[in-house]
DNA sequence: TGTACATCAGTGAACGCGCGTTCACTGATGTAC
DNA sequence: TGTACATCAGTGAACGCGCGTTCACTGATGTAC
């Protein structure tokens, strides 16, 4: 798609369920040798893949290049993946499934009760996997390819981050809101939440919108920060990430502890 | 740069002074008409590759099919451009420019003293500038490319928007924070703010930490909408944002009118 | 345990393509006197 | 105003390259009986 020449919006391909580079119809792990041999394989291409986007780019990644890292040969690599494409769109569906990990550790170490401290720990995670792995934060959160479309099974691990910052929120709500941080309500707008952020049904719009907004606002001081748009504006990129957590904290309704005002 | 294979961080070009795509020293219109000529076909070169950036994105950019597109020989571009690097920064730079333009040209038609109505105007037309030219936005929020980095000419066109935003928070400042929208204080944070940013220079650091989150949440929302993380989660994005920036005002001392809480 | 067959991994050559950039050149446009 | 020369815009052929993908093939690994 990188080199064809489809004009903006066009669909490259739905889901192709026995696509080549799938495992077996259903999940757990290979059974026979040589499945096993062949998931074994696909990791290390993408390995390979992974490494040559960290050094030169999406745009770059080519498959010859792989196949030539792995002493392998161009045409083999088609046993694995049926092109170009479906090896990025594994990549993808590998980053934000890393991303999301990395996330819901985090967040998992810390009691359930310290509600900052859960926020923090997540958003923390975001920033630092994003830091150790730029290229695949911009594969994700970067400028779209035109012409490409994400597959539907990139929807759910996409969501797993959301999901669990939904989590933290719904227990913010839940333990009721600390006095001295009102939320300010936001109303007038239609949330169209997918059913993948189930934590979030039943609580008011107004504070699932405060909740996207935080959302938001981790994102885009991590993009900000990450492509070099804060570069002589700001120095303590460490300290000045916990001020702005700690205020969005607010935002969200958790106590941050240092009281504000 | 794309096809290339520099290690990420090499720096490609530093400034070339007297480049072949530069005009002429200094500043001024074309004096010769062989100048205005030339500066005529400049501008169709980058109009016909901002075109191509809408339709394919920046991987696919290709000196080659501008000229076709042209009608001129693949070889003739090199007496405007010395090469495709060097087209790409003009187009990044003019997208910044563009930007700026916008932004600057959207808030002065504001009375002076309506500082919401200001920091508003700004606001939209950042998201409708994005929303116009998604390709040329992406070019410069979006992920870096590996290897390229931006030269010296790019600064001050980047610094357009900021600048823009940093006086009508020191507007702000002057006239006074109103009642009942307390900004909460930001300490422990080193401020680096290139000389571009003049007028907040004497401000105290923690309002100038809250403008820079106002900015970082601006362009935070703006990709995200831009870039499709928002599907799935917000449907009405005009009435969304206009709560986001309602917000954000808020945090900066600006006062939006309706009251909060 | 042993044979016969089917499946799969991997190869090497080839297809056709578009790319960035260089080079020696031809005319046209400007400049100096 | 007219000539002689320098500058510049633009051409076409060529260089060497790497790319995605296909295809007929060879062995190795698995499966059925």
């Amino acid at each position: 798609v990188l080199h064809g020449g489809l004009p903006l919006g066009v669909v490259v391909q739905p889901a192709s369920g026995d696509a080549v580079g799938a495992s077996p119809p259903s999940s757990g792990r290979p059974e026979t040798p040589r499945a096993r041999v062949r998931a074994a394989v696909i990791e290390e291409i993408k390995a390979a893949a992974r490494a040559q986007l960290a050094e030169r780019g999406a745009a770059a990644l080519s498959v010859r290049h792989v196949a030539r890292e792995l002493g392998m040969s161009s045409s083999g690599m088609y046993r694995y993946f049926a092109s170009r494409d479906e090896l990025l769109t594994a990549l993808i569906i590998d980053a934000y499934n890393d991303l999301g990990e990395a996330v819901e550790l985090a967040e998992s170490r810390v009691d359930r009760s310290e509600l900052f401290d859960r926020w923090w720990a997540a958003a923390r995670a975001v920033r630092d996997w994003a830091k150790a792995h730029p290229q695949e934060y911009g594969l994700v959160f970067g400028s779209p390819v035109p012409g490409y479309v994400a597959p539907q099974e990139t929807v759910a691990p996409a969501a797993r981050v959301p999901l669990a910052l939904a989590v933290i929120l719904r227990d913010a709500w839940d333990a009721g809101r600390p006095a001295g941080a009102p939320t300010s309500p936001i109303t007038g707008v239609d949330l169209a939440l997918s059913e993948v952020v189930e934590p979030l049904i039943g609580l008011p719009p107004d504070v699932v919108a405060n909740g996207i907004i935080a959302w938001v606002e981790l994102f885009g001081f991590v993009s900000f920060e990450l492509f070099g748009h804060l570069v002589g504006t700001v120095d303590n990129g460490d300290t000045f990430f916990r001020r702005v957590c700690e205020r969005v904290a607010v935002t969200i309704g958790i106590d941050v502890g240092v009281p504000d005002a």
